[in-house]
RNA sequence: GGGCCGGUAGCUCAGCCUGGUUAGAGCGCACGCCUGAUAAGCGUGAGGUCGUUGGUUCAACUCCAACCCGGCCCA
């Protein structure tokens, strides 16, 4: 049996382990392996089926396979099925794109059959892309049989939890004001809402509304109230305006600019002053006061407020009820002359005037105002968003084109004061990008508020990742929580259940199944499908005492968010099957999602799931943030600069991506699509792990070597404790990373676990264990003696290899798997057990081996700085390790190697080399001394010789310090060596290291002799010879150069496979020949390979 | 305007919760080394007013406040 050789490219690895998995159905034998066992319960969220996936949907479902992976190699067993969101407008609205049509009436024109039917055709557009997409990138997941939102069986659910609901009390038809998109033609939920704030650039204006109320009249100057509004057209609406009684109101006398510029104000011979009520607070932002000096100047008003004076304060009890006249009547159905004003809490002065034009019929606040005022409800705008016919001058403009006529008129009325832009966000249809108005409309609502405080705790209980999302985003959200706009007046969705009395409208019903809805329709079709306009059909007569009336389901569809909402029950098509599955799946364990469904899908669940079980649906999210490029803008088509994920799989390989994305940063943060951190990822980690099991393969395959045994001659390795130090060390390591690793994963600090194992493969398995052992994995060399069987090391490395296979599993389950077939008996990594501490953790020798690594590279800095090459030995190094720890000889051993140094000396013989000095411990000294601290610690540095000795050596000492007196105990200082004299001396963070750079011939022999060494070995490989061939070689130089060789014979025959070495012979004749040169020394050098057969001496 | 996140080396990020020696990695750059893993590998070095200002403290990258910049979410 010999291992196998890595297949030349990731891409064919990959491809390679795709075969497998479904020759073996692994995924689907991962889930029959732990049937039975505890269930790890994890829900996916929907994708639309008709959208394309993204490079950042890759991070979302890694994330999801990470977390389902692990579980199951904890003994969980983790449904994880498919699922489709499959209703709603972005379905539509691809629909009409399809059909050449757009809005509603040109799609009641072509039919509602035929769109319906378009929908449905459409929806699967990319769905074999997406399956595609998962299945490359090893995201296991059930698409045999998913959960699909537009199913009957589905809908049934979702109708099912509309009854509870309605049994709840919860489920009311209303009358609000809801942001409506024009040109879709129906409202937006709340949560849509979220997805389509945009900057925007809309008018602000200032307008006066004159009094003709209360005294003042005679000669004083007219009254105007100065009104603000982003919103010009909706001033055909005004009704009423607010104030708010919390606020200091003014008159202001003021100068307003030159006669025409801003149109004239008050009406009698154009007069230039006007009396102007507004709140205090923006009084000096919009006038330049008399009186003030004037230092408002600069920010917040304008450089061109007019002049003016505030003649008086305006008590609240004198607004309330003010009568003023209300502009622009153009609309016919509302001839009012006036309105009031009204107080209102909304009513702030950060911005506009503290006075507030009220249009019941477009805000919600104005809204909420009217009903509690019973102002009339103006809504002279159709559901297109355009002004009615009858609407003088601008009937049958689209309202946001009115604007400026609506200006225009307002000035000639002579009440414009001031006309400018803002730039803000304003909210814009998720799908079709127009902007939104605020109208009021009929629409089905859940009474969520009524829940609020359900809400709040149950989201207090789920634990968020980051936590912040939960308490921030999500709470402060669910704080200001409003009832959940439910339905949508629109064609492709799940119906709204309910039907409604054409006699009466207060007899209703909510349909809670289909065997209800077959009861009362009198039988359903066989092949019964709830979807418009089939079910608008199915009508039955009104059972109601006395009641001739037919009952008829509303027109509305409803939230696709809804459906998805519902996935944890109708998945199961619960409760009308599915009972246990949906017992044993209820709640989530986990759900993992990007933070744009915070108020989407994360909502949707929380408020069905509190309402009809009472309790959150999921116990933990993990949220992960937007994949930027590279520049870190927002990915978008119309940017350009998306990424498309499968040119990406095939430059980087899916466990690479899924290795960027994951330890590029933690998931909730937003990442950048860096290709140079893929490759990064791709070189460091997953290059050095295949060759770290190229080194193993290759020279176990040589020694014929193999984890099942077989071969007598290796005989039975001894237990791990016994073994050479470096094995112990790297068990020890698996054991202590398994640990911290499989925490991590319980926790979701799935970055952090990632990023340690990253570390671990490059610097402790493959640039510390391998590089350090190397010469243990060949029996022949001349380090082979007894005490370190290459056996031993071939088992280690094999087990370190195989466990880091099963900790990198479920982040990257290609490499993983066929590295772990390999090791294993050919199973695979994901069927297997997740790895746990199995009794090797020696934190004494880790911490050790620390200080080893820490003085290894302090050594090496300090061979830099006397230009020393390592292969060159030098007599002694000093070392010092903080706290005064010595090293164990097996380590000491190492660090000789590592340093090619004869001899290492710690403090207690290095008295005369080195210089002791206390460094003060600033976190002991401070809470004694306070603010002496500053001067003790500088008498602390001052120590030396005997003082810093005898603190090392335990005792406490007394200082005068200012001249009070300071005891200085030994843990109060780090007392430190430096070196001395023209030793090579290099410290860091309390460790030293000094250098002998004293050459004599012996060393420089050996230096040499290894330099010789290296020279035959690159000679060797450059004329084509395997490691393992034995050869002749002939090596010849100056008298030096001979000398050293012979000197080290032995070892330099040993490390170059010699069988024959002559020293000081001509080359000539040998197959290889070559001349070089050696630190000014010249080498001829000659070799060929051993015949076996021909050495045997001749008879 | 509000909420949340982020701002640390040219770039990508640790560290901050729990204040304490000289703020760390990787990439890139410069120089060098090693090689029985070889179209790999390793090391050393240069490089940082830790966004700004103020405060608390013997001591602030760390805690507090205000502000600035970027992002997301909302109004």
């Amino acid at each position: 049996m010999s291992y196998r050789e890595l297949p030349e490219s990731t891409s064919d690895l990959e491809q390679e382990i795709l075969e497998r998995w479904e020759e073996e159905d692994t995924f689907r034998e991962s889930l029959r392996e732990r049937e039975g066992d505890p269930e790890y319960v994890f829900y996916e969220g929907p994708p639309t089926a008709n959208g394309r996936p993204g490079v950042h949907h890759i991070l979302a479902r890694t994330i999801k396979d990470l977390v389902a992976r692990y579980w199951t190699m904890r003994g969980r067993h983790v449904t994880r099925i498919a699922g489709w969101d499959t209703h709603g407008l972005p379905v539509e609205v691809e629909a009409e794109k399809e059909l050449g049509i757009s809005g509603k009436p040109e799609i009641e024109e072509i039919g509602i059959e035929r769109f319906v039917q378009t929908c449905r055709e459409n929806l699967f557009t990319y769905q074999e892309e997406w399956e595609d997409l998962s299945r490359r990138i090893g995201y296991w997941l059930d698409y045999d049989d998913p959960y699909v939102t537009y199913h009957p069986d589905y809908i049934e659910s979702v109708w099912w939890a509309v009854k509870q609901i309605h049994d709840e009390g919860l489920l009311y038809q209303g009358y609000k004001s809801l942001p409506y998109c024009p040109r879709c033609g129906t409202g937006l939920s709340s949560h849509e809402l979220a997805q389509g704030y945009e900057q925007r650039r809309d008018p602000s204006l200032f307008s006066l509304f004159p009094v003709v109320s209360g005294d003042g009249g005679g000669d004083a100057p007219r009254r105007h109230l100065l009104v603000w509004t982003t919103t010009p057209w909706t001033l055909v609406s005004n009704v009423a305006v607010a104030f708010n009684p919390e606020l200091a109101y003014v008159e202001v006398e003021a100068l307003l600019g030159r006669s025409g510029e801003r149109g004239r104000v008050g009406e009698e011979g154009g007069a230039r002053t006007a009396r102007v009520l507004l709140s205090r607070g923006r009084a000096e932002d919009l006038f330049r006061l008399e009186g003030s000096d004037g230092s408002g100047d600069g920010e917040g008003g304008s450089p061109e407020r007019p002049r003016g004076r505030i003649v008086r304060e305006v008590p609240s009890g004198e607004l309330e009820g003010l009568e003023y006249r209300r502009p622009l009547h153009l609309y016919p159905g509302y001839r009012e002359e006036s309105g009031r004003l009204h107080p209102a809490e909304f009513v702030s002065d950060e911005e506009g005037t503290g006075l507030v034009h009220i249009a019941p019929a477009f805000g919600a606040d104005d809204f909420e105002l009217g009903k509690e005022r019973d102002l009339p409800l103006v809504r002279p705008v159709d559901d297109d968003g355009r002004f009615v016919p009858e609407v003088e001058e601008v009937g049958g403009l689209p309202v946001k084109e009115a604007d400026d006529r609506l200006v225009e008129l307002l000035a000639e009325e002579g009440l414009l004061f001031r006309r400018d832009t803002v730039l803000h966000s304003y909210p814009h249809c998720w799908r079709c990008d127009t902007p939104l108005l605020y109208m009021a409309q009929e629409s089905w609502y859940v009474e969520t508020t009524a829940v609020k405080e359900r809400l709040l705790e149950e989201n207090a209980s789920v634990e968020w990742h980051p936590p912040e999302v939960g308490s921030g985003r999500m709470g402060e959200w669910l704080e200001n929580n409003v009832d959940w706009a439910l339905s949508r007046d629109r064609f492709w969705g799940t119906p709204l259940p309910v039907w409604v009395c054409d006699a009466d409208e207060g007899h209703r019903e909510v349909i809670g199944s289909f065997d209800r809805l077959s009861d009362r329709a009198g039988g359903l079709p066989e092949d019964f499908d709830p979807h418009r306009p089939e079910i608008d059909r199915v009508q039955w007569s009104c059972d109601e005492d006395d009641c001739e009336g037919t009952m008829t389901r509303v027109p509305q569809v409803m939230d696709a968010w809804f459906d998805s909402g519902s996935m944890p029950f109708a998945q199961w098509h619960y409760p009308f099957e599915g009972e246990e599955e949906f017992r044993r799946h209820f709640p989530a364990d986990i759900i993992a999602e990007g933070v744009d469904q915070t108020r989407g899908w994360f909502y949707s669940l929380l408020a069905i799931s509190t309402i009809v079980f009472d309790r959150s649906p999921y116990r933990e999210v993990v949220v992960n943030d937007l994949v930027l490029d590279a520049e870190g803008r927002k990915m978008s088509k119309s940017r350009g600069n998306t990424v498309d994920p499968w040119s990406a799989i095939e430059r980087h390989g899916a466990d690479a991506i899924r290795l960027y994305l994951i330890t590029s940063s933690n998931p909730w943060l937003p990442k950048r699509w860096d290709p140079e951190g893929l490759e990064e990822i791709q070189r460091k980690l997953l290059d050095t792990l295949r060759n770290t099991y190229r080194f193993f393969a290759m020279y176990a395959n040589l020694e014929d070597w193999h984890h099942g045994g077989g071969d007598a001659r290796w005989g039975e390795p001894r237990p791990p404790s016994e073994r050479p130090v470096m094995d112990r060390w790297l068990l020890s390591r698996l054991d202590t990373v398994a640990a911290r690793t499989r925490q991590d994963l319980e926790e979701n600090e799935l970055t952090r676990a990632a990023r340690r194992l990253d570390d671990f493969v490059v610097d402790e398995l493959s640039n510390w264990y391998v590089r350090r052992t190397r010469d243990r994995f060949w029996v022949t060399g001349s380090s082979s003696d007894g005490e370190l069987r290459p056996a031993e090391a071939f088992d280690t490395l094999h087990r370190a290899l195989r466990t880091t296979s099963l900790l990198l599993a479920p982040v990257a389950p290609f490499i993983s798997d066929w590295l772990h077939r390999e090791l294993s008996i050919g199973d695979s990594v994901h069927l297997a057990d997740f790895p746990e501490p199995s009794g090797h953790r020696r934190p004494d020798l880790e911490e050790a081996m620390e200080d080893v690594r820490e003085l290894a590279a302090l050594g090496r800095a300090a061979r830099e700085e006397l230009g020393v090459k390592v292969r060159q030995p030098l007599r002694r190094v000093e070392v010092v390790i903080p706290g005064g720890r010595t090293l164990p000889d097996s380590l000491v051993r190492v660090l000789k190697e590592e340093l090619n140094v004869k001899r290492v000396a710690f403090p207690s013989e290095t008295a005369d080399i080195v210089r002791l000095h206390a460094r003060p411990d600033y976190s002991e000294l401070g809470p004694r001394f306070g603010s002496r601290t500053p001067a003790v610690a500088e008498a602390v540095e001052e120590l030396e010789g005997s003082d810093a000795r005898r603190l090392r050596e335990g005792e406490s000492i007394e200082l005068v310090v200012d001249g009070e007196p300071a005891e200085i105990r030994p843990r109060d200082v780090q007392v430190l060596e430096s070196g001395r004299g023209e030793y090579a001396v290099r410290s860091e963070r309390g460790y030293m290291v000094a250098l002998d750079p004293s050459l004599d011939a012996e060393l420089r022999a050996e230096g040499l002799a290894r330099e010789v060494v290296s020279r035959v070995q690159r000679f060797r490989r450059d004329a084509g010879l395997d490691v393992d061939d034995r050869i002749r070689l002939v090596v010849a130089g100056d008298e030096e150069v001979e000398a050293a060789v012979r000197a080290h014979r032995e070892y330099v025959a040993g490390e170059t496979l010699a069988l024959e070495l002559e020293v000081g012979q001509a080359a000539d004749g040998r197959d290889h020949v070559t001349e070089l040169n050696v630190d000014d020394h010249p080498l001829r050098l000659g070799l060929e390979p051993f015949d076996e057969e021909e050495a045997q001496p001749t008879g």
